[in-house]
DNA sequence: AACCTCATGTAACGGGTTACATGATTTC
DNA sequence: GAAATCATGTAACCCGTTACATGAGGTT
């Protein structure tokens, strides 16, 4: 259902899209939601257009087709926004990579969990210049500024973590044991 | 393989477990990382002794199998966590619908956006007091007190970003044109 | 005896990834 | 005209979910 949902939801925001450039988005921001690769993408856009919530808008040229949103699917959509599903689920696995690191030794684990928080503070800056280049917008939902925003948030939390957890760990007496078990 | 690497990370923090017992680590402190049901877990728990990563030390009572890993398992979830992959992936329903919803009309998506804020200032209140329950460890990696304070920093940036969002909605003049678009 | 929890497994289906395949247009 | 990019599609495989299935041991 999620990717319907994403491929709706860039319908909504962008207007009508080719299945080429929606691929674009989710390798770019929508990549750190929920990422798709265009074979997957071209034929859920062929699902959608059988199950009315879009229609072929255009047929461009290089046989590029222009996907709009139709009433139902933008419907579909709304419907699904407004109700919340109380466990939603997560599968990351950079969580689960930090999630873990603590399991190998100090003297390993703290200069990895410190290149992780510069990556992650890098990340921050760039997702950061990006919101920032659109201005705050007065029309919401356009224009990606507080998806960029959530980025932000969350990319800076995880790198406060690693630093808190290096400061943390580092901070230990050294015990005989390296961390295994 | 990020499976693979969950349980034997949890056979590494936890020492021999059996199935059964790692289900439910996957289904509580995993579930927000890498969730798996028991029907998932059992055959790879086969394939992860099949490939020498773990034994069965034990069968208990009830066929209960206690899985141990052994030192080559230990040296591949090393490695692993030693080798950053540059773009690892990240699915998340729950962000993906925080994305989208400012994209709903605003008298609809702002107290949609305040109930967000208090599911997440709830869930990172449970899992604050779970992590203040273990002291923090003297042992790096040793009882997920770690673990916990990254879901707690998660949860509390996103619970932000939904107080922010949806201030800046409400402080928007009105425009006739509803959020469609 | 009935019921619950522990404990493991298999099978069918659906979603996602990788690789294969093709052709049109633009750029050098 | 060669190469890069635009643009769409299909097929095989792997991973994950839901549902089915079974039995042992403890509780009332």
């Amino acid at each position: 259902m999620s990717l319907r949902i994403a491929l709706l939801g860039m319908l909504a925001a962008g207007g009508p899209t080719s299945g080429y450039d929606l691929a674009k988005k989710f390798d770019g921001s929508l990549s750190h939601v929920w990422p798709a690769r265009h074979s997957q993408i071209y034929p859920e856009l062929a699902k959608l257009a059988a199950d009315g919530h879009a229609t072929v808008r255009d047929e461009g040229s290089r046989g590029r087709k222009l996907y709009e949103l139709t009433p139902a699917g933008r419907d579909f959509l709304d419907e699904w926004l407004r109700s919340a599903d109380p466990a939603p689920k997560v599968r990351s696995e950079s969580s689960l990579r930090l999630f873990l690191l603590p399991l190998l030794p100090p003297e390993v684990a703290v200069p990895l969990l410190r290149a992780e928080a510069s990556r992650y503070a890098e990340q921050a800056r760039v997702l950061a210049a990006e919101r920032d280049a659109r201005q705050p917008p007065d029309t919401p939902g356009r224009n990606g500024w507080y998806a960029a925003d959530l980025g932000v948030r969350n990319f800076t939390a995880i790198r406060d973590w690693a630093t808190a957890t290096a400061d943390h760990i580092e901070a230990l007496p050294r015990s005989g044991m390296d961390g295994k078990v």
